[in-house]
RNA sequence: GGAUCAGUGGUGUAGCGGUUAACAUGUCUCCCUGUCACGGAGAAGAUCGAGGGUUCGAUCCCCUUCUGGUCCGCCA
């Protein structure tokens, strides 16, 4: 037996006891003919101390995989930093079960490799306490899903992982077929289609912990392969699915974190998200909400041009950004689009700031009631033609300012529902709609009508889970009748011949009693980002990809050999593996 | 595809026209019986990411390139 005890474990009330540990030297102190030395597993650390004097101790070095038989006794001083700080193991026999190269990072919860280093070096930052605790949380969220599913009678059901590949939305990434030269399989984006083929087979309550993959550019927040906790439910109301998901929430927050989330959750629908915050994943955990000046249009010449003008006030904030930050924004602004940003602050000699001059008393005392403006706020003012630049501007900046401003309290969530987006986008350049979650997104009942008249106006039977303003999750009720989903990819400007090359086995499969279905697929990656408190997913995920999409550590994707290709009958004919 | 920031001992940083390339930490050797960020004495360790250019002289300025971070496009 190589252990007794975890060492993290051990406590005063143990005193006395003979214990076998194991683990690895995690830092030695060396005091002469006595010898401290920090033993760490996964449970924690604990220090032993070797009477050098009195016992022959075999060379031990940082990282050594070390075993250690010996008493537990009270410290004379007790380490208030340490879970053990009270007791100490003073060691009878010690022994070197294999030995280390001295690691390239330091191995303790305050680093200072970089990320670039540690990646390489992923199984040594593994063994960091904080890189563990991550994972931790999120086996926790994964278990309370399971328990809160398996107990609400769903069943856990495994579908591909090689797949067709569906053209529209993110690249695949392909698997060329061996079997079938020239033809490749997909692994799935999301088990989207099985998972409604469950509901049409009956399965009635379906969940799986499902990896995904997409062949898209990366992200702090995005991987290419990443997981879903994917969940679809048959003959259950939109308000009956939302309610049972809540539950969920708040379970997976109660047990990893133990966090109370009050139910109901709020909800917001797309166009007021948009209207109110510029996103439709807003961080509700500080105000900063966007106004409405677009009466501006009218009277100023400066906005002559543009109907749309709209603010955010920054309160207080008048006297804490400086002409040259101020213009740093337009950069900012550039992104989405808009030129640039006009500014006021409200001084004791009334506005200011760079539209103050091209204003008239009557327009800045409107102004000033209308934001109900007090001295020193800042007010930052976004003028386009066009919504769609104005509104998703103003999120980002209010995003980027309430992190300036610390206008955010750590250890707060603010979890809401954004529901009712559309369910159409007008893409310009091919004059053609497209889906904005999938073409078997139901639209809302009263919007029906509209899908003749005016397609893009229709909203859908949509819903996003926003957690401090990153979208944990997304899903919709189901078109379940055959005709609507004929009618949709009409719209969508599918031939039926299309149709039966993509969907054909699908569209059978809807024409033999589909019930009325609906799910949601949770980011278990993003979930764990929130609860672990970290914005970088990398942190989440054992073994991640950097933004090119390498493993620094494995160094994947790699090339394969000319026998490989050749199998596959794929031959390349650009790029540097040519040979 | 684009923008932007950064590459200097093992690790993390400083230096920004002329330096013996500095500091911290880690590593190694010796000393130390109460340390817990142990302490003390000493040592080793860097073709300053790569290539080219400007210059009497480049880690420093310019160009190219590679690598990494962040963002935009993209992500139904």
């Amino acid at each position: 037996m190589y252990r007794t005890r975890y060492n993290g474990t051990l406590t005063l009330a143990d005193e006395g006891k003979q214990v076998k540990l194991v683990g690895w030297v995690s830092k030695k102190r060396n005091l002469g003919s006595l010898l401290f030395i920090d033993l760490r597993d996964r449970s924690g650390i604990v220090q032993v101390t070797v009477k050098t004097d009195e016992l022959t101790v075999p060379e031990i070095r940082n990282e050594f995989v070390i075993s250690v038989k010996g008493i537990v006794n009270k410290k004379e001083v007790a380490n208030p930093n340490l879970k053990t700080g009270e007791v100490e193991i003073s060691v009878t026999a010690i022994e070197v079960i294999n030995k280390a190269k001295n690691p390239p990072i330091i191995i303790a919860d305050t680093t200072d490799a970089l990320e670039d280093t540690r990646l390489k070096y992923r199984y040594l930052d593994l063994r960091r306490s904080v890189m563990q605790e991550k994972l931790v949380i999120r086996a926790k969220i994964a278990r309370a899903a399971r328990e809160y599913l398996d107990h609400n009678e769903f069943l856990e059901i495994e579908t591909p992982i090689l797949t067709k590949s569906t053209p529209g939305g993110a690249r695949d990434y392909l698997v060329p077929s061996r079997l079938h030269p020239g033809s490749f399989y997909a692994l799935p984006q999301s088990p989207q289609i099985y998972k409604q083929l469950l509901m049409i087979g009956g399965l009635e309550r379906y969940y799986q912990i499902a990896r995904c993959f997409r062949d898209e550019d990366l992200r702090a927040d995005r991987q290419p392969d990443f997981t879903q906790i994917d969940i679809e439910t048959s003959f259950l109301e939109y308000d009956e699915f939302l309610s049972m998901m809540e539950v969920l929430i708040q379970k997976m927050f109660k047990d990893v974190i133990n966090y109370e989330v009050k139910l109901p959750l709020k909800r917001l629908s797309y166009a007021e998200a948009m209207e109110t915050y510029g996103s439709d994943k807003p961080d509700t955990r500080f105000d900063l909400k966007l106004h409405n000046l677009d009466f501006l249009h009218h009277g100023v010449e400066l906005f002559a041009h543009t109907p749309v003008v709209r603010a955010i006030v920054i309160p207080e904030a008048g006297d804490k950004m400086s002409r040259k930050q101020l213009d740093e924004l337009n950069i900012e602004a550039k992104k989405f689009g808009v030129n640039s940003l006009a500014n006021l602050k409200l001084t004791s000699e009334g506005l200011a700031g760079s539209l103050a001059t091209k204003l008239n008393d009557a327009q800045k005392a409107q102004i000033i009631k209308s934001l109900n403006l007090k001295v020193n706020d800042l007010v930052l003012i976004a003028f386009n033609e066009v919504k769609d630049r104005v509104l998703p501007l103003l999120g980002a900046l209010r995003a980027t300012l309430a992190k300036r401003f610390e206008l955010i309290k750590p250890n707060q969530y603010e979890i809401l529902w954004v529901e009712k987006f559309p369910l159409f986008s007008y893409d310009k350049e091919t004059k053609r709609y497209a889906s904005e979650h999938h073409p078997f997104t139901m639209p809302l009942i009263e919007d029906l009508e509209l899908l003749k008249t005016d397609p893009s106006k229709v909203l859908s039977q949509t819903f996003d889970i926003v957690i401090n303003g990153y979208e944990a999750g997304g899903g919709s009720m189901r078109i379940y009748d055959q005709e609507l989903q004929h009618r949709i990819f009409a719209l969508l400007g599918m031939s039926e011949a299309e149709i039966r090359e993509k969907f054909g086995f699908f569209i059978d499969a809807l024409e033999y009693g589909t019930p009325p279905h609906g799910g949601i697929a949770f980011g278990l990656d993003r979930l764990a980002m929130i609860l672990s408190g970290t914005d970088n997913i990398r942190d989440v995920i054992a073994f991640p990809k950097n933004l090119s999409g390498i493993s620094l550590m494995s160094e994947e994707p790699n090339s394969v050999t000319q026998e490989q290709l050749d199998e596959l009958h794929i031959k390349i004919i650009k790029g540097e593996d040519n040979e």
